[in-house]
RNA sequence: GCGGGUGUGGUGGAACGGCAGACACGAUGGUCUUAGGAGCCAUUUCUUCGGAGUGUGGGUUCAAAUCCCACCACCCGCACCA
């Protein structure tokens, strides 16, 4: 045949856009498959060759499933509020709405081009009113809950985007839109309390199969530590510095302690510190440090002493002086450490710069040279001495602290609350009014959606406040408690805010009454499997894991977690090995490989390329390859014989098995090279049955659906190949009746021997050593030793 | 620095502790052609043809790319987290 490819790709998704195979249906009876991607964020440039690795994973196993007998939810959306386009709006003049819209239909259109079996009638749009009214209800719930505070901090702000950005936004100390250096500056930020779910987000990894990896990283940002807080009595003030520890046992050890620069003791008792001229300086260069100035110049510590300070050790009662010093920071534990530079690198270096004494308590290491942190046996530690333990050391401190009431044991995490705000138009306003009488006061559920206001300049204002704010009709409005004059919040929710909830509109896109029905949440999730970039794994991810434990603890979502499995497909890289950057020119465009070689080489090649979770160059000769094989298959029809002999029956049984089970494993490149050897096993042989073929149009069918539609209906099948029943094997078929085994001598392989698989040892000895070839091995020489794995080898130990 | 991962032909990559290099790409030779950046056939880890080979060096085992220990290189997270 042939493969005239943009005809067969264009007809088939004429048929199955008519005929709707795809729609998930709201059947309740049929076992369901729920598979997620990250849906995209429309950007004018439109998709990437990564875009369709990322959705190409679930797009076969959603094929699979449906073949399966599932009732399959694959769905696809757009997150499209966000900064590229606020820009590319303010740069152009044009409403974010219309370059919005503008987007999503070119994105759609190339997304259909590629033959993805989403299903298109509950697409959901992250900036559509019907949308976001559910987003901003969400968070008003959580206002509601109080998870939501208003809190003036040091935030960081990217200069450029004149936005306040998360932690998470703004990792390295570079914007994550713009890669400008962010500054620390002070302003009113909204937080989401996700602290409060910190212990729930990790312990709820347990129930969930996500990559290790995937997990590992998630774990790390939460950042857990067990310790204890202690607390310090100042001789000076007589009030307690409380401090976090994770190595109590050390205690013994403290010979100094460190405030960081913004520590509240410090302002409160100004008057007793007698060189509060050189802490202040010491403060503001501290404030103007940029965050490269600070990770890089780790190892140079800075501070000054307290003159007028000194703290008590509550287990040894020794005076100990207090330094300030930016290596101790406001936004983690209390802010304050006792050092102990005998066992912790950082307070060595300080300890060493400043000249203060060093006391080891546990023994080991060489204190002149270096701290030692590894365990050992206590010393100089008054009731711990003896103990070899650390676990037990920390133990026994920590209840002799608490007996004592000067201290308690105490967790930690990493993970800050997270930064809610952000200074610009295209964003989901904050539904929150600001009433002279009445404080914060939420917008009435039933006025949602709080739309956002018709714009014509998106800059936003110098002092970085949003543009909403130079709307009057919009900031002026009545308290809704009071009636009274009031101020509308005019700053907007975050990117992550609409991609927190998304999967759960999916299930119910157009209900107006709720988020989504009890009745249909309850079927379909938690979403089965979920792929993604790892990018997302710390972000996004936790951020919707937080908000779905929200709506599970108000009843409203059936399940604890939302995504019972995770994976995360690895970068396709340019072809010249390195990561694609418009700046490097390297960048591959999908469009013109569906133009030249089609959709179906492309699902293919990318699949092929290598291990779906690793990086791998783009390789256009091996596009090329593709399109060789699927030009065979294209061919397969001439070999088909009505009296053709079942030679090729086991290969047969044993590529089902093979596909199927690496599919599941994300195996895709190696299910494909299983197609590829049975292809030119069955050209080999020259021929194939008609059952055979059609099994082997199945199991490609959802690599290359559009290629197998077109053969299967050559073929006189009258349903669709996207419903036939995915291919079964006979577990018995797929052993050959006689097999070649390796015999080694020695361990090195001298030659091989037929015999059945489950032949017994001695008539499989007796043919090795029946063997002329192999004969010359054993003379002269004793054999000490016989091994056979029926199956798999003969090892003959000789001497 | 800490955490995770990777290391196999010219290239992308295969390989439940059991014949390393499946499947492709590229290359070389042949064939068919007015032509070949098409198709088909053959060869393709290295080799002094004895063997030697999965980053390096040890170990466990009848048997190691695979398991253990040490080291080296690269990649990805986090980064003064007390």
């Amino acid at each position: 045949m042939k493969y005239d490819f943009s005809e067969i790709e264009s007809k088939w998704q004429k048929k199955w856009q008519e005929s709707k195979v795809f729609e998930a249906k709201d059947d309740f009876e049929k076992p369901k498959f729920y598979g997620l991607i990250e849906f995209p964020y429309p950007s004018g440039a439109g998709m990437h060759v990564g875009h369709i690795k990322a959705y190409s994973g679930l797009e076969v196993i959603s094929r699979k499933r449906r073949m399966q007998g599932y009732n399959v939810l694959f769905p696809i959306g757009f997150d499209a509020f966000g900064l590229p386009t606020e820009n590319y709006a303010i740069k152009t003049g044009t409403h974010p709405r219309q370059v919005t819209d503008k987007n999503i239909e070119h994105f759609s259109e190339q997304l259909k081009k590629v033959g993805f079996s989403f299903d298109w009638s509950r697409v959901i749009d992250t900036t559509d009113e019907n949308y976001y009214k559910w987003t901003q209800w969400i968070f008003l719930k959580m206002f509601e809950k109080g998870l939501v505070f208003r809190d003036t901090a040091l935030v960081n702000y990217c200069p450029s985007c004149k936005v306040v950005l998360s932690n998470e936004d703004s990792q390295g100390g570079k914007c994550d839109i713009c890669k400008s250096d962010i500054v620390q500056k002070s302003k009113d930020v909204w937080y989401l309390r996700i602290t409060k779910y910190a212990d729930r987000l990790l312990s709820g990894l347990d129930e969930v199969d996500y990559l290790p990896n995937i997990k590992m990283q998630q774990v790390n940002w939460i950042g857990k530590s067990t310790g204890a807080f202690v607390d310090f009595e100042i001789k000076e003030c007589g009030e307690k510095l409380r401090i976090y520890t994770t190595r109590p046992d050390t205690l013994f050890g403290v010979t100094f302690m460190v405030m960081a620069p913004e520590h509240p003791m410090i302002d409160k008792y100004a008057d007793k510190i007698k060189n509060f001229d050189l802490i202040s300086k010491y403060r503001e260069e501290c404030s103007k440090k940029t965050e490269f100035e600070r990770t890089q110049l780790v190892k140079d510590k800075t501070g000054v002493k307290i003159e007028g300070f000194t703290a008590i050790n509550p287990v040894s009662g020794e005076e100990i002086p207090i330094y300030i010093s930016d290596y101790v920071m406001m936004g983690y534990g209390t802010g304050a450490i006792m050092a102990v530079p005998a066992h912790d690198e950082r307070d060595y270096d300080f300890a060493h710069k400043f000249g203060i004494n060093i006391k080891q308590v546990i023994k080991g290491g060489d204190i002149s040279k270096e701290a030692y942190t590894e365990s050992g046996e206590m010393i100089n530690s008054g009731f711990l001495d003896g103990i070899k333990e650390k676990s037990v050391a920390i133990k026994k401190m920590t209840e002799y602290l608490a007996s004592k009431g000067i201290g308690e044991a105490g967790v930690q995490y990493k993970m800050k609350d997270w930064a809610f705000n952000r200074q610009r138009y295209w964003g989901e306003p904050i539904p929150i009014v600001h009433c002279g009488k009445c404080g914060m006061v939420p917008v009435p559920y039933e006025e949602l959606p709080l739309r956002l206001p018709e714009v014509s300049n998106f800059q936003p204002g110098e002092g970085g406040e949003s543009p909403l704010a130079k709307i009057e009709e919009f900031v002026t409005c009545k308290c809704p408690k009071c009636g009274g004059p009031a101020k509308r919040e005019t700053d907007t929710m975050p990117q992550w805010a609409g991609s927190s909830w998304y999967y759960l509109r999916y299930v119910d896109p157009k209900n107006d009454k709720m988020f989504a029905s009890p009745e249909k949440l309850n079927y379909w999730l938690p979403v089965d499997w979920y792929n993604g970039g790892m990018e997302h794994v710390t972000r996004h991810m936790i951020y919707s894991r937080f908000w779905h434990k929200f709506l599970y603890d108000l009843g409203l979502v059936p399940t604890d977690e939302p995504y019972a499995k995770r994976t995360a497909q690895g970068l396709i890289l340019g072809p010249d090995g390195e990561k694609m950057s418009k700046s490097k020119g390297n960048v591959v465009d999908p469009n013109e490989t569906v133009e030249k070689y089609g959709a179906d080489v492309l699902r293919v090649y990318i699949l092929f390329m290598g291990d779906y979770a690793s990086a791998a160059p783009w390789s256009e000769s091996s596009v090329r390859g593709c399109k060789r094989f699927l030009e065979r298959v294209a061919d397969l029809p001439g070999l088909v014989k009505d009296d053709c002999k079942d030679k090729l029956d086991s290969h047969f049984h044993k590529a089902v098995k093979k596909v199927s089970s690496d599919m599941e494993e994300l195996k895709f490149n190696t299910a494909i090279a299983q197609l590829m050897t049975l292809l030119n096993e069955i050209e080999d042989y020259g021929e194939i049955s008609k059952e055979q073929y059609s099994v082997y149009l199945r199991l490609l069918s959802p690599f290359a659906p559009h290629l197998c539609e077109e053969l299967w209906e050559k073929s006189g099948e009258k349903e669709m190949i996207a419903l036939a029943p995915w291919p079964k094997y006979d577990e018995s078929k797929t052993v050959d009746s006689t097999v070649e085994i390796a015999v080694q001598v020695n361990g090195k392989v001298r030659g091989t021997v037929c015999v059945a698989p489950d032949e017994e040892k001695d008539s499989v000895f007796k043919k090795v050593f029946a063997d002329e070839k192999l004969a010359g091995n054993f003379t002269g020489k004793t054999v000490v030793k016989e091994i056979y794995i029926p199956g798999k080898i003969v090892n003959i130990v000789v001497k």
